[in-house]
DNA sequence: GCACCGTATCTTTTT
DNA sequence: GATACGGTGC
C-alpha cells in the first residue's frame, strides 16, 4: 500500500487517499492526473473494493485503454473487470442491458454521423424540404444539441422559443423533423452517439429500480475530463452519485475546449454547489514541461475572465525558448516546420515519435504531410477518416448490422443495391415510405415487397432478403468470424473488390480481409466478456482512429487537431497556422465565449510539449482552393514574449531576418517592415502597388471614410472603428479582397487623401 | 436503372 | 481542392 503511492507529491497523495465522499480533483495541465487517477483506482483495488464495484469514465476510447494498462501494471488482471470506458461505451452497454425498458431491441444499431445525415436526407426528400434550406449539418447540429440540453421533442415542440428561433432561421419544419428523425431511429431499432447520453437519462428517470439498481452497483465513481461532459452526461453522473456520494471528478477549467458539443463549463466550477461536503484538490506542480513552456501558456490563459484561480508551475529547468517561425505561405510554413523536425531529430538523436505538429482544423494536414513526405520523414495522421469509416468496410459492416439488426434502415439503404443486384432508389424509396407510413417494420416489407413493388424489382429484393435470412440463420449457430466471412463472400463484395485491379481496389479488398481479422481478434480475445457479432458491432461504431494500437507504436511524427491531442504529449511540439481567423476560428469570433474557447484550446496546445515548443505562422494560405492573405494571430500578441525566440533561420530566400516583434512595437514605422511576397507565394495582392513613400499613420488618427493604404491588402476604405483599447479594430472595404477586419495594434494603415 | 460529368458548398473542433 | 449531388444521355 505505501508502494502505491511513493513517488507521489503531497497533494497527489491527498487525492489518492480521500477515497469516501465527492472529491474534485483540479488538475493544471501535466501535473500527474492520469497518475492519479490510476493509483486512485489501483488503491481502491488494493483496499478490498471488487472491479465490479467501481465506475471510471473518460471521454476517449485511448484514455480509457491507456488507464486500464497502467492499472493492470499495478494490479494485475483484475483491472480487466473495472467499468471503465467512455461516456458512450459504458452508456451503450448498459442501455444494451435494459434496452427492453426504454422499448428497444437489445441488439440496436448505433448510428454514425454518416449514418445520422443520411436518415435526415432521406426525411428530407420525403417531406420536400429543400436541402440548400434544411442543410442536412445544420439540422443534425440543432437535433444534437437538443439531446445534449436533454430536450425531448414534445418538449421541442411545446417550447415556443424554439419555434421562434427555427421560424427566425426560416426552418420552421424543423421541431417536427426532429420528431420524425427520432421515429425513425427508433423504428430502425436505432440510436445515434446523442441517444446513447439521452436514453440512459431516460432510462434512469424513468425506472427507478434500474436507477437504484446501478447506483448500489457503482460504489465509486471517477470521471475524467469533468470539465467537459455535458448537461446529458452532468446528470447521470449525478443521478448515479446520488446515494454513496463517492464521487471524485478530475478536471481543468482552463482544458475545456468542447462547448460546440454542448460541453458546460459551469459544471465544474459549479461542482461544490452539488456537493457541499467536497473536498478540493489542486494539483498544480507540472511535471511535464520546461519554465519556458509553462510560462508562455500560463501568459495565454491568464486573459481569460472565467476560470478557477491556480497557479501552475514547475520545478523543471528553464529550457529552450519557444521558437516562432513565420513563413510567406501555407507551403513554405510546412517546408520550415519538416525541416526543423529533420534537423532536430538528427541534432539531439530523437525519434520521430518525439516529434508532433498539431493544427486547428483537419484540412491542414495535407500541406503538412507532403513536405514531410518530400524529405522522407516518417508520420501518422490521427483524425482523418478512421478504419471503419472507410467506405468498403462500412459496407461490410452494414451487412453485419443487418444481420443483427435487419429494421436497420441505414445498413439497409447502403447495401441494398450494393454490389448491384438492379434495385434503385425509387424502389428503395417505396420500400422506406410503406415501412415509414404504414407501421409495418423494414424488415417485413423486405421480406414481402410484392405488396409495393412489381415483377423485377420484387424478384430482386426478395433475392435480397433470402440472402440477409441466410446469414441470420449462420448467425444463430455460428460465432461472430464465420458470420463475417460467410458475407464478405455471399455478399459478393469480396468478389467485387477483387476483380478491380487498381491500386485501391487491391488496398480495399485488403482492408476487407483486415476487418474479418479484426472480427477473429474479437472473437479469440479474452479481454472481452460479449463475444457477440452484436458486441463488436458496438465496439465498432464507437471507436475512432486515435485507437488504432499499431499507429500509436509507429516511430513516426504524429499529426493530430488539437483537439485530439488533449491529454497526450510530446518532447517536440509544433503548433501551426497561428493566423486570425483559423485560429482563433473564425467561427469563434462571433459571441466572446468562443475566444475564451480558442484560448484554452491554445493552452492545451502549448501544454502538450515537454521540451520545445515550436509556434509557426504563415502569410497566406490556401483556403476553399484560393489563397488568401492571412495576418498573425492575436494570441501571439498575447503570449509573454520574454520566453519566445523568432526565427526564420530555415528560410532561404531572406537575408534581412523580419523580428516579428517589431510589428507591433516599432508603431511610427522607423523600421519598415516588408510583409508583401518575395516571390510569387502571395499574388492575390499582385493587381496592388506599394506607394514609394509608405508611411504608417498613428493609429489614434484613424477614422470611419478614410482612404487607407495597407502593405498587403491595397487600397480600401474605412467602413467602421469598433472596440477601443487594445483590442481596437477597424473595418475597411479594400478594393481587391473587400471587406476584412483589422486589429489596429497590428495594422500598419496609410491615409490618404480622398 | 446506371454511368458519367459538371457544379456548389464546404471547414472548426469529436463520441 | 474534394466531395456529394443533380442533371443528362444511354
Amino acid at each position: 500500500m505505501e508502494q502505491l503511492i511513493q513517488g507521489l507529491n503531497e497533494a497527489q497523495r491527498a487525492a489518492v487517499l480521500h477515497t469516501e465522499g465527492p472529491s474534485l480533483i483540479v488538475a493544471g495541465a501535466g501535473s500527474g492526473k492520469t497518475k492519479v487517477l490510476t493509483t486512485r483506482i489501483a488503491y481502491l483495488l488494493a483496499k478490498g473494493i471488487s472491479p465490479y464495484n467501481i465506475l471510471a469514465l473518460t471521454f476517449t476510447n485511448k484514455a480509457a485503454k491507456e488507464m486500464r494498462e497502467r492499472i493492470e501494471k499495478v494490479v494485475g488482471p483484475q483491472a480487466k473487470s473495472l467499468w471503465m470506458g467512455t461516456f458512450h461505451s459504458v452508456f451503450g452497454k448498459i442501455l444494451r442491458f435494459e434496452a427492453e425498458r426504454i422499448g428497444f431491441p437489445k441488439d440496436f444499431t448505433i448510428y454514425d454521423t454518416d449514418d445520422s445525415r443520411s436518415l435526415i436526407r432521406t426525411l428530407l426528400k420525403e417531406r420536400n424540404l429543400d436541402d440548400k434550406v434544411y442543410k442536412p449539418n445544420g439540422v443534425h447540429a440543432r437535433i444534437s444539441s437538443a439531446k445534449n440540453k436533454l430536450v425531448s421533442v414534445a418538449e421541442y415542440l411545446n417550447n415556443p422559443v424554439y419555434a421562434q428561433a427555427d421560424a427566425l432561421a426560416k426552418i420552421p419544419e424543423m421541431g417536427h423533423l426532429y420528431q420524425a428523425y427520432q421515429e425513425r431511429l427508433r423504428k430502425a431499432g436505432a440510436m445515434d452517439f446523442d441517444d446513447l447520453l439521452f436514453h440512459t437519462n431516460v432510462l434512469f428517470r424513468d425506472n427507478l429500480d434500474v436507477l437504484n439498481k446501478y447506483q448500489q452497483k457503482f460504489h465509486y465513481l471517477l470521471v475524467d475530463e469533468y470539465q467537459d461532459t455535458n448537461l446529458a452526461q452532468y446528470l447521470i453522473i449525478r443521478k448515479l452519485a446520488a446515494v454513496r456520494q463517492n464521487i471524485c471528478v478530475v478536471g481543468d477549467d482552463a482544458q475545456s475546449i468542447y462547448a460546440f458539443r454542448g460541453a458546460d463549463i459551469q459544471n465544474i466550477l459549479n461542482f461544490g454547489k452539488d456537493y457541499p461536503e467536497l473536498k478540493l484538490f489542486r494539483l498544480e506542480q507540472n511535471y511535464r514541461s520546461t519554465q519556458a513552456i509553462v510560462q508562455v501558456a500560463n501568459s495565454i490563459i491568464k486573459h481569460n475572465k472565467n476560470q478557477i484561480e491556480k497557479n501552475v508551475w514547475t520545478a523543471n529547468e528553464e529550457g529552450a525558448l519557444v521558437d516562432l517561425i513565420k513563413a510567406q505561405s501555407d507551403q513554405e510554413e510546412a517546408k520550415l516546420v519538416a525541416t526543423s523536425i529533420f534537423e532536430t531529430k538528427l541534432n539531439q538523436a530523437l525519434a520521430y515519435k518525439d516529434f508532433a505538429i498539431l493544427y486547428r482544423t483537419n484540412s491542414q494536414s495535407r500541406q503538412m504531410e507532403e513536405a514531410l513526405r518530400r524529405m522522407n520523414i516518417r508520420y501518422r495522421i490521427f483524425g482523418g477518416l478512421s478504419f471503419y469509416q472507410r467506405k468498403e468496410i462500412k459496407d461490410l459492416v452494414s451487412y453485419l448490422r443487418l444481420v443483427v439488426n435487419p429494421n436497420d434502415e441505414e445498413a439497409f439503404k447502403r447495401v441494398v443495391n450494393y454490389p448491384k443486384r438492379a434495385i434503385g432508389d425509387a424502389t428503395v424509396a417505396k420500400v422506406l415510405e410503406l415501412a415509414a407510413n404504414e407501421g409495418a417494420d423494414l424488415w417485413d416489407v423486405v421480406q414481402q415487397p410484392r405488396t409495393v413493388l412489381d415483377g423485377r424489382a420484387a424478384n430482386s429484393m426478395e433475392g435480397f432478403a433470402n440472402l440477409i435470412r441466410s446469414f441470420r440463420d449462420t448467425a444463430a449457430t455460428k460465432d461472430a468470424y464465420e458470420v463475417a466471412n460467410q458475407v464478405a463472400k455471399e455478399s459478393g463484395i469480396l468478389r467485387e473488390l477483387y476483380e478491380d485491379k487498381t491500386v485501391e481496389g487491391l488496398s480495399r479488398y485488403e482492408n476487407v480481409q483486415e476487418l474479418l481479422n479484426a472480427v477473429r481478434a474479437y472473437v479469440d480475445s479474452d479481454e472481452n466478456d460479449d463475444k457477440s457479432l452484436s458486441g463488436f458491432l458496438q465496439l465498432v461504431s464507437l471507436a475512432t482512429d486515435a485507437d488504432d494500437a499499431a499507429k500509436q507504436n509507429e516511430d513516426a511524427v504524429t499529426l493530430m487537431t488539437i483537439h485530439s491531442a488533449k491529454g497526450l504529449e510530446f518532447k517536440h511540439v509544433y503548433l501551426v497556422g497561428l493566423e486570425e481567423d483559423l485560429f482563433p476560428s473564425q467561427m469563434a469570433l462571433a459571441e466572446p465565449t468562443g475566444i475564451e474557447e480558442e484560448r484554452r484550446l491554445f493552452y492545451v496546445a502549448c501544454t502538450r510539449a515537454e521540451h520545445q515548443l515550436t509556434l509557426s505562422y504563415a502569410l497566406s494560405r490556401y483556403r476553399f482552393g484560393n489563397i488568401k492573405p492571412c495576418e498573425p494571430s492575436r494570441f501571439l500578441q498575447e503570449l509573454n514574449p520574454a520566453y519566445l525566440k523568432v526565427s526564420r533561420r530555415y528560410e532561404a530566400t531572406d537575408d534581412s531576418p523580419i523580428r516579428f516583434f517589431d510589428q507591433f512595437k516599432e508603431r511610427n514605422g522607423q523600421k519598415q517592415v516588408q510583409i508583401g511576397p518575395r516571390r510569387a507565394a502571395a499574388p492575390t495582392a499582385s493587381t496592388y502597388v506599394p506607394s514609394p513613400n509608405f508611411k504608417p499613420a498613428d493609429a489614434a488618427q484613424l477614422a470611419a471614410g478614410q482612404r487607407v493604404e495597407h502593405q498587403k491588402f491595397g487600397f480600401g476604405r474605412i467602413v467602421a472603428i469598433t472596440d477601443d483599447g487594445p483590442n481596437r479594430k477597424a473595418q475597411i472595404a479594400f478594393d481587391a479582397i473587400g471587406e476584412k477586419t483589422l486589429m489596429l495594434s497590428f495594422a500598419k494603415l496609410m491615409i490618404h487623401p480622398n
